[in-house]
DNA sequence: CGGGACAACTTTTTT
DNA sequence: AGTTGTCCCG
């Protein structure tokens, strides 16, 4: 969506013609399009016109270079970022763009990985796993290894696992390099067989697809050799995220030509705890010499109050590129801050505020409207006033389509059936619908399989010349059957992948589970059937969709590469055996069956989230996290839930790194905003199940305050509330009158900021104070609720806190406020 | 073996 | 608060 914000505003450029593609833009992002050869850095600040600057550098290459669509690999993060660069790149070079290689790591190495069966080791269909299954697979080992999940979280251990793998680190290496350390050596166990795991599954995780290719790449210099040949012009975006398997991957990928470009904003690097390193970018000038390194400063984006206060708050970061943006737009209108008394009166204001944006201004629609948080978590809270006011709008990210579990079940059925050897699969769906196999029985199949050297799907069908399974036997044997049958079903070929799911949904009893659903669970039952509906209808958009791009060339061979539209899918046939490395590369039969399709449809599955699939022309308000937002635009954007412990997450507080990435978080949120900026919090707010007090997030009291208007009054506790005298209660519907508005755009009515009417009642909590240096006097009483009463002694501000210096009668305590859970009493 | 009641834990962010 | 996992009983 970002982009189409550019596109509507005329911005699409005329047919091709070789200074076409320079036109209207800046010095240097002409610079960086006409880069001829050798290694190229672009510092895009945000807004900076960073898309526009690597789609006419492809489009330039390709049009007045004469570079081979072929020979260029761009990667990106996100699917939507690649179906967005190539339609671009599309809309100034033409259909050639096909040819090209634009997607994200995930995918493309998954292109790579699957021409090499042999030197991988792993089939050419092997399966890809999702973060949920990785869970659920590390959990199964643990209790295989009889390791407490109390003392070790599931959660921290699969962290643990990932981020070794990110760090290229083999369990061998990691048990190592464990020493003694009891709780390292514990993960390492994990590690090591969930690793075995997968590979007897033929699977891979998200992690295996990055390491893997690095590894082929390493382990086969002839392999490598071919990929390199192809890949004249390689580009990088968002290279600050990048982990150290991608940036060996890329690099080892680049090594011939070194015709890199790599695209990225120190700034905006948010995503470490996958493993990304902000020094694959700040030492790019390093790791290839005469890099030619160009800063784009200029925003098109924002007004010059979001970007200064945007400029502020990075600048409390220590290690960055030194950079300023700026434009030439006016100062614009300054942002509004909101105190709302709880998440209640943050919502209506938020929805209140929306309302008469759109409602009351011809020429903005919803899309203009995003509102964006901290976690997931707390869309919920911020739907309520939205739906309150019949306010379109739609969550992104939270639970993705394809982790519903009834859909989980659905490509469980379909990846056993691709693929009988999958395990992981089958244990999923043995008893889904119930079969009356049990867990002990699953147990006895699985370790049977693993004694016998056989799949679980084999020691199913040969159940009856198993003792051990004797009581069972029919039922597994029956299961087998089923899943034979649709086997043949499926290489029989004569479905379309429609009718196919259909007919699995139908045969496998999956629909009549939930058909037949006990009458409390209808609402459910009905939710259901329509996700699972919707799942047959995208498989037959899938394969509407699909075609085959690219002419067969002399002597037969050709790559097949089934392209969506917008996003891009790969199903590719391969030959039977490629004899070399380099004819792995080049050569592809076509082949397009069912199976083919089928292994297309759930690869994207796993590696497409719901945000890829999702209609950007959908006229509705996106809510959607931080990290969802990055890359994106709109007119008017609410930072909702900004308070300490929220965001910053209490988490990250504990160490300047983490402290900095949130603070990027908070650099990426600001300017995001077009024209118009909330940032919003509340008082109180439930979290972990207790009603909190809120603290106002530090990264306010970093935006200068000339560039901030303030709604809500000052913070509680310093006197009575300001807003909540009125008993407005719930008054749901109210329009925001003529009160309050001040010319253009003014602020809402105080109503939306009160409490709502009977929300007071209950024990007062006590106030955890916020930073706020003035309500802090020497010689002022306060009470805590372990040392009882005391006096202030001094005061020191210090970073945005105040370092309290306290007695309580005759011991003497040094306290941080925004810490110490202080109550401060009148008089 | 399946279902229901109860307990515990959650909270970073995603390919 | 809400969900997910565990335990116990039929």
């Amino acid at each position: 969506m970002n982009e189409n914000y550019e596109q509507e505003r005329g911005e699409r450029l005329p047919p091709p013609s070789a200074t076409g593609l320079l036109e209207g833009l800046n010095p240097e992002q002409r610079e960086a399009v006409l880069h001829d050869e050798g290694p190229l850095l672009i510092l895009a600040g945000a807004g900076s016109g960073k898309t526009r600057v690597i789609t006419h550098r492809i489009a330039y290459l390709i049009r007045v270079r004469g570079v081979s669509p072929w020979a260029i690999l761009a990667i990106t993060f996100t699917n939507k970022a690649a179906a967005e660069m190539k339609s671009r790149i599309a809309d100034l070079v033409g259909p050639v763009t096909q040819s090209m290689w634009i997607g994200t790591f995930h995918s493309m190495f998954v292109r790579i990985l699957r021409r090499h069966p042999v030197e991988t080791g792993y089939s050419k269909s092997f399966a890809i796993i999702d973060t949920d299954d990785q869970r659920a697979l590390v959990r199964e080992i643990m209790r295989d290894l009889n390791i407490d999940e109390k003392l070790f979280a599931v959660n921290a251990v699969h962290g643990a696992i990932s981020r070794a793998k990110n760090r290229m680190q083999s369990p061998a290496a990691y048990r190592s390099q464990a020493g003694s350390d009891f709780r390292r050596r514990q993960i390492a166990e994990v590690y090591l067989r969930y690793q075995e795991r997968l590979r007897a599954n033929d699977t891979m995780d998200f992690d295996d697809i990055l390491v893997e290719t690095v590894r082929l790449f390493e382990g086969h210099p002839e392999v490598l050799a071919a990929w390199q040949a192809r890949f004249r012009y390689i580009l990088v975006d968002e290279y600050q995220d990048t982990n150290l398997a991608q940036y060996r991957a890329v690099n080892l990928l680049a090594a011939l030509h070194r015709n890199i470009c790599v695209v990225g904003d120190d700034d905006q690097s948010i995503y470490s705890f996958r493993g990304a390193d902000i020094r694959n970018i700040l030492e790019f000038e390093h790791d290839y010499r005469q890099t030619k390194v160009i800063k784009l400063e200029r925003n098109y984006r924002s007004t010059g109050t979001i970007l200064a206060a945007a400029n502020a708050v990075i600048a409390h970061n220590g290690s960055r590129k030194e950079k300023n943006l700026w434009t030439e737009a006016g100062e614009g209108e300054q942002i509004t801050f909101v105190r709302a008394a709880d998440h209640f009166a943050e919502t209506r204001f938020i929805a209140a505020e929306i309302d008469r944006y759109v409602r009351d201004h011809a020429g903005n629609s919803w899309r203009d409207v995003a509102v964006l948080y901290r976690v997931n978590a707390l869309s919920r809270s911020i739907e309520l006033g939205l739906r309150e006011r019949g306010i379109p709008y739609r969550v992104y990210g939270g639970l993705r389509f394809y982790d519903r579990r009834e859909i989980k079940d659905v490509l469980a059925y379909l990846r056993l059936i691709q693929n009988p050897g999958d395990d992981l699969s089958l244990a999923r769906v043995i008893n889904v619908p119930k079969r009356q196999i049990g867990l002990v029985t699953q147990e006895a199949v699985r370790s049977l399989g693993q004694r016998e050297g056989l799949t679980m799907l084999e020691v199913c069908r040969q159940a009856a010349y198993f003792p051990e399974l004797r009581r069972s036997a029919g039922k597994l044997a029956g299961f087998a059957a089923l899943i034979d049958r649709l086997r043949l079903d499926l290489a029989a070929s004569s479905h379309t992948l429609l009718e196919f799911v259909e007919h699995v949904l139908d045969k496998s009893g999956l629909m009549d589970e939930i058909l037949n659903a006990k009458e409390k669970n209808r609402e459910d039952s009905i939710d259901r059937v329509q996700n699972l509906r919707e799942l047959v209808s995208d498989a037959g958009e899938f394969e509407d969709n699909f075609t085959l791009v690219g002419e067969p060339e002399e002597g037969a061979t050709l790559e097949v590469v089934m392209a969506e539209d917008g996003g891009e899918t790969l199903a590719i046939r391969l030959p039977e055996a490629a004899e070399t490395a380099a004819e792995a590369v080049d050569t592809v039969a076509p082949v397009i069956d069912l199976a083919t399709l089928l292994e297309g449809f759930l690869e994207r599955a796993t590696l497409y989230s719901a945000q890829d699939l999702t209609d950007e022309n959908d006229d509705h308000v996106r809510l959607m996290t931080i990290h969802a937002a990055k890359g994106l635009e709109f007119p008017l954007v609410f930072l909702a839930c900004v308070e300490e412990g929220v965001f910053p997450a209490r988490q990250s507080m504990t160490s300047a790194e983490s402290l900095e990435e949130e603070r990027r978080l908070a650099y990426v949120a600001i300017t995001r905003a077009m024209q118009r900026l909330y940032i919003t919090t509340a008082r109180t707010r439930m979290l972990y199940g207790y009603q909190q007090e809120q603290p106002v997030s530090m990264f306010v009291d970093e935006i200068p305050k000339e560039y901030l208007r303030e709604i809500g009054g000052p913070a509680a506790g310093v006197g009575p509330a300001v807003f909540g005298a009125a008993g407005a209660g719930a008054a749901p519907r109210r329009r925001t009158g003529g009160e309050g508005r001040t010319p253009g755009f003014g602020v809402s009515p105080v109503s939306f900021l009160e409490r709502r009417g009977a929300a007071a009642p209950g024990r007062a909590t006590p106030v955890r104070r916020a930073v706020e240096p003035d309500a802090y006097r020497v010689g002022g009483r306060v009470s805590h609720p372990i040392f009882g009463r005391g006096v202030i002694v001094s005061v020191e501000a210090l970073a945005g806190d105040v370092i309290l210096e306290l007695d309580f009668g005759g011991r003497t305590k040094t306290l941080l406020a925004s810490q110490a859970n202080l109550t401060l009493l009148g008089n």
